[in-house]
DNA sequence: AGAAATTAAATTGCGCGCAATTAATGTTGG
DNA sequence: CCAACATTAATTGCGCGCAATTTAATTTCT
């Protein structure tokens, strides 16, 4: 009855260390392109649609504009994109690559296989790792459990 | 051939955004206890075993004196535990629960039932997830791929 | 049309996480 | 013994992540 409980604990803290070891091998790696991990998923959003407000890019990678916007100037002030004000509607800014962050996709390309192969790269297994974690995400992300609530 | 090598940045963006989730969800239940998710982290280490070195600590947390130097103060200042230069070794800082820290860890019981409970608590899908996650940190840690070499 | 409510982004403040440096203590080798 | 080296924390600087607030633009309701 005392062993069951920390399991959750557990994982959590193999999630957390997990992730820190995951940006840790992706720093050598983007340095390079002189992007941090988290702009390097902005940039993957971008290159996947160009164009976006910064609300779609947020609720992409599930961070606000508090994160974002000083992040997006970061990636402004590197030349790699641009952000205007939407003409139609003046409350958005809209996120544009230049053609140097267009370009920086091709230089980025051999980041995901190299990732790949540092982590053993069981493809299989990897997906259904991926497929788990998104999957308790979603439903942290509900909190169906009462949470905040304190537990009995 | 263009849609594999993206797995893997799917499986770091999913460990990245299911850590957040994961604080994020932590965050209510560990505000009345006044820590956040890394002090509870640190919490934990010492209720475990009290007493260990800043160093110690941070071997466990894999975190640096950067990062918990002022964390423990932090908690210090909470009056959850103290900080002592060891009397044979100046150099290091032992860390010591005082009997609010300790006392504590009574309150926080709940925590992990809550939280493995928000996430569906599949018990032994957690434990396999948990330790995938591991083996990928650590393989990751061995960085046995040439990381830091660009791809070919 | 005009007031109230809503939405989008920016701003402020705080706590990590980590690289790089510094300061102080210990250890080792000549 | 003492100089070179190693180890432990602390410090500095920067970039997230997010809660809370603010500002500006748009929508909605009457």
């Amino acid at each position: 009855m005392t062993s069951a409980p920390k399991l959750s604990d557990q994982l959590c803290f193999a999630a957390y260390s997990f992730t820190h070891a995951l940006t840790r091998a992706y720093r050598p790696l983007l340095e390079p392109l002189g992007l941090t991990y988290p702009q390097y998923l902005v940039m993957l959003v971008l290159w996947e649609a160009d164009g976006q407000t910064v609300k779609e890019i947020g609720e992409r990678l599930r961070l606000d504009s508090g994160t974002l916007t000083p992040l997006l100037k970061r990636l402004e002030a590197a030349h790699y994109l641009t952000r205007r004000r939407g003409q139609q509607d003046e409350r958005q800014v809209i996120v544009h690559l230049t053609d140097e962050g267009r370009a920086l996709s091709e230089k980025a390309a051999g980041v995901p296989v190299d990732l790949g192969c540092a982590m053993g790269a069981d493809w299989p297994e990897i997906a259904e790792l991926r497929d788990h974690l998104i999957k308790l995400r979603d439903r942290l992300g509900e909190a169906g459990c009462a949470i905040g609530e304190p537990g009995a």
